[in-house]
DNA sequence: TCTTGACTATATGGTAACCAGATAGCTTAC
DNA sequence: GTAAGCTATCTGGTTACCATATAGTCAAGA
């Protein structure tokens, strides 16, 4: 034992052990002066007492809300009983919106599992007429006939729009395409976009889906030939005796996020129908 | 408009602003190879195309999750379907852990500021005799009479454990002193650390702080002059007719933590009592 | 057509909060 | 008395950028 009375102090490496983090730690953390050793002798020596552990402590936990050290360490500076409260307070809602973000974010992961899994079970060559269910949508501004610059426009806004009210919830950016432009053949001139909503009658959406008959077909590889695809659907049509009733909806199942390249994008193609001798 | 069709492409301040990031950053992706622009000119401007846009929400989407970009480029450079929902699947996992903690951080940060808001209000100049309800301690090895390296090990083995169990919850670490130690002087001669369970019973803690009367007392300052709290108290429990049961307790209510300097601190005392004449 | 302002590019240096490794001195236990 | 194991400081590297400087490019108006 040294002339100082270090029987009771830890060393930096007990003491590091304790706090579960590196010697160098501790050492950074002396250096920038957030926590200094109790003591230090003569060769420099640190020496940590274990009240400094319940100081450690508050760091670490400080340090878990994304607190800057250099903010850290001017609320140690600063510390009273009335700044600890009013700090932990404001962390305390901080918390709160982190869980609720969490909560979104598993939200977002588990449509994306979901709809990725379906994606996988798809048989893409089949064409099938089925029943759907209303289901509400978020639109982009139009975008019928529009130029390139007021595409990118209307595009920006619609993105600026779903990330501003944080209703990116996973499900792919979809487009709308009208009966007319479908017969036309002008497959890529596009009404609008847009994306789901998660609530079944969200008082923000603005288009719904309409209940009904829809044609399911699905389109692999990249849009330049989509045309193909309209014209299998148009004959199964004709086929089936059905009429096309207001706009398709394409979304891509496997995009860029789950494969690489065009050639393996997967759309989805809806197309709204109705019996040609109202059948329904 | 250039030989490209770059017409509906967005240029990097575009997608930057779109993305919410600054331009420099997309830069930093291109040249890492996480994000490269569909088309890049004869001049290396960079431009970006809308479907883009789904790719950088994943990758900042898995950057929330703190991957590093190097496991993200990974696995967008070997993306697959399956591979997609296999990552988000261990996520999700990762995410519901994360959930979990914050909310045990939660509960830290009101621990503390309930403890703290409590310590504000004490008039610590008073002696008061208080009945107290049971509560469930974790207790450190005994410390007993014990050297200092004796006391160094029960110390950090006892942090170790709370810190293993995941149940440092805010409270502050307590220590227990005997009847004979607090009659006998020894002031600083403690029989067990100890700190607290959130539950009512909770079946790790190993010993119960009995239901019953305390005598309450503040000391303010070092622990070098606790022997005069302690003497003041025994003078009460003369006056008030009343016996050492077998601890006190004792807590520190402002440490380190909140104020700067042990002459600041404030440690509560609680010793248990019995009348002398079999008074309850 | 020319100029101007707003864009683009690359390049350099800096940041936070460490970590790894090198080197040198100290200490403790056999 | 010496070797193992600790301590210290120092240098350089890391991640994911950001700020700034400099230079080239583009689009719109005079």
């Amino acid at each position: 034992m040294s002339e100082l009375n270090i029987g009771k102090y830890f060393t930096t490496g007990e003491f590091a052990k304790l706090c579960n983090v590196k010697k160098q730690t501790l050492i950074h953390y002396d250096e920038i002066g957030l926590l200094t050793p109790d003591i230090k002798n003569e060769m420099g020596y640190r020496y940590y007492s274990y009240q400094q552990f319940e100081v450690f402590s508050v760091i670490s936990l400080l340090k878990e809300f994304n607190m800057p050290l250099k903010e850290i360490k001017w609320f140690l500076t600063n510390r009273s009983p009335i700044g600890l409260i009013e700090l932990f307070k404001e962390k305390s809602l901080e918390l709160e919106k982190k869980i609720k973000n969490l909560h979104r974010m598993q939200k977002i992961i588990e449509t994306k599992i979901s709809l990725t899994e379906k994606a996988l079970c798809i048989d893409d060559s089949q064409i099938t007429l089925r029943p759907e269910e209303e289901e509400w949508l978020y639109l982009s501004g139009s975008i019928l006939n529009s130029s390139d610059a007021e595409f990118l426009k209307a595009t920006s806004d619609f993105l600026d729009f779903c990330h501003e009210n944080e209703f990116y919830s996973g499900f792919p950016i979809g487009a709308m395409i009208s009966k007319e432009k479908i017969i036309g053949g002008d497959h890529d001139n596009y009404s609008f976009l847009y994306t789901k909503g998660i609530a079944a009658a969200d008082p923000l959406a603005f288009h719904a889906k309409p209940k009904g008959l829809y044609v399911v077909a699905y389109h692999k590889g990249s849009y330049e030939h989509i045309s193909e695809t309209y014209e299998k659907i148009i004959r199964f049509m004709e086929h089936e005796n059905l009429n096309i009733k207001s706009f398709a909806y394409e979304e891509y199942i496997l995009d860029e996020v789950s494969v690489k390249g065009y050639e393996n994008y997967l759309t989805e193609i809806k197309v709204e129908v109705e019996g040609k001798r109202a059948i329904v």
